[in-house]
DNA sequence: CTGTTAGCGCCTTCAA
DNA sequence: TTGAAGGCGCTAACAG
């Protein structure tokens, strides 16, 4: 790879002249500037980041730890923060935790020696990592949490706003004329699913529904695991729920294959709302209502309060909760109780 | 952020001694490796990967370029790559083209800048940059091509194997009865698409149907685009297919909303397979007999082609080309022509 | 074993 | 407007 010397070299100038005219912070007369353009051409030369990083002590980068790449909600997270990145100038590098704990500490660790200059966090599920949260923040590097936010921990976030897209959704099941509805959680110690039972209790509460705890069910947020935990509850003896109301994506699908293991068909036989799309299109059947989450723009925002932070590391504003509206998409898992089924195949 | 100089001073030893057990390049004390990494405790010392890589010339990166992550084949694709480069050490950097030559080209170069010792690379559509890889290689930096491979570029590749991919998913629908069958492919620019279109070819011609070019409906890769060019060509008057085969996932998802558009049912109006799962699951309806691609084995092999390059430079080998199998989910939507469609709801 | 030091490629004063 | 030179943080000889 060629260096700044060789381009230097060749123009017949000296380095600081080359770097003069890539950096353009000082003015290069034409015939120079010419010359040395010429020869970055014929010799392919890139400049050296990683040197110019160790000089100027600025990577332009910022780093995002998500639990997995392959659920939809995330890439469209990361399409949204990539798109603030770049409009001021950063890149973004997204890495994958697999929602393990120790690996997020590692990365946390890597990306921090790497010099990110600030960090977009959804943290896996389990203990919160707070102290390398804290440390990060107290090495100046600002951290900004998305979707899932840790407990406790005194750092910037961005995520739905979770209580009231429950209650949207648990509202919507009431309003169709459902009674006996059951939520289907993620592990509670993430203060999300708490939020979402927490408006889950709220919609009853506010329908005159008394909460039956039985229809309160916990799992962790593999889909495996989910659709055991409902085969489970749904051959218990005991008076059964008609609707279901799960609380993110992977839990949602989970519930979905409970529902088909056991032959229970939607909405007919249970109604169904889910927090995330299961699927990318409206041409599947059932449609399956769905609660969903401004992916796009929880990246976007959340990239912006983190550069905001890099660029203004003075203006210590106090700490930003933003919290941004879900939407719900009505579609037939959710159909008015008691209808006439659809006639239609 | 500490410096290897303060962990130093604080330990009471020189920084070579600090980098000695860091690097455990070379052995040190128990009594100075203690006082040592006790400093870099104190410290919250995290070595400057940027000056490390400065020495060293290593950046232990490699850079991944994808059209769109939002598809889900890529990040699978993605995942796969980063587990095979983990194991040896090296990090992963995953940008979007937005299938865009233009931020395509600026990607290679950011990249080229950052020092990645390898590129995997899915070309955006339209003029292969070969310009650009060519350099790239002469640069010393090994490049493979995943997934769509780049016409008359010298550079190893993995993706399916087109041909016989194609063969399967069509060859299933002809032995289901279909015999008017359309296909619908993404730019022929792209080889990959040339190669399917030929396997579809090579299906027909095997089965003794002949080829009707009025069949052969070519879009772009975005659905809005396949939706429009297949709603014109269903109403054509004029014999219509009775199957139609997608060479891509969102030429794929274009074709199912021409048909819904169209309110034709699959299969019973017209049967259908496509390439690449247009769902993540088997629970809705009409569920789609898919040409499944081994995505994150395409990943894990080209990332492990990419990391022998470099590590092995000297071992010339020829060019790789590795072309894996792909695999048929038979689902409703090709099932057998004129069979009583089920009863079920 | 431990310490000293040159230099990776670049940017940025500072002087000419 | 141009050139010369120091030094960013680290590793890898090399000397002790």
């Amino acid at each position: 790879m060629a260096t700044i010397k060789q381009v230097a070299e060749m123009a017949g100038v000296s380095v600081g002249t080359v770097s003069h005219v890539i950096t353009g912070s000082v003015p290069v007369s034409e015939a120079l500037r010419a010359s040395v353009e010429a020869a970055i051409r014929k010799l392919d030369y890139h400049p050296n980041h990683v040197a110019r990083s160790l000089k100027t002590n600025k990577t332009w980068t910022l780093g995002i730890i998500v639990p997995d790449l392959t659920i939809p909600f995330f890439p469209q997270m990361i399409r949204g923060a990539e798109t603030a990145a770049r409009k001021q100038g950063y890149s973004l590098v997204a890495v994958n935790s697999d929602d393990n704990l120790d690996r997020q500490k590692d990365l946390l660790s890597l990306l921090r020696s790497q010099r990110v200059e600030g960090m977009l966090l959804v943290v896996a599920s389990g203990a919160t990592p707070l102290e390398q949260i804290e440390r990060m923040m107290d090495a100046g590097i600002p951290v900004v949490c998305l979707d899932r936010v840790p407990n406790k921990v005194p750092v910037d976030s961005v995520s739905v706003e979770d209580v009231s897209a429950a209650e949207l959704g648990v509202g919507h099941l009431v309003s169709m004329g459902y009674r006996r509805i059951a939520i289907v959680t993620g592990p509670l110690s993430l203060k999300n699913e708490r939020k979402r039972l927490l408006g889950y209790r709220q919609a009853l509460r506010k329908a005159g529904i008394g909460l039956d705890n039985s229809l309160t069910w916990q799992a962790d947020l593999r889909p495996e695991n989910v659709t055991q935990v409902c085969t489970e509850r749904l051959q218990t003896a005991g008076t059964q729920p008609d609707a279901i109301f799960a609380t993110n994506g992977p839990t949602g699908l989970g519930v979905m294959r409970a529902l088909h293991k056991l032959g229970l068909k939607t909405p007919d036989d249970m109604a169904f709302v889910t927090f995330d799309e299961l699927t990318v299109d409206d041409l599947f059947r059932p449609a399956i209502t769905t609660v969903v989450q401004p992916a796009t723009e929880i990246g976007y925002r959340a990239a912006e309060i983190l550069l905001q932070r890099i660029e203004k590391p003075d203006k210590q504003e106090r700490r930003i909760d933003l919290r941004l509206p879900a939407t719900l998409k009505v579609r037939d898992s959710s159909r008015r109780r008691g209808n006439l089924k659809s006639l239609s195949a």
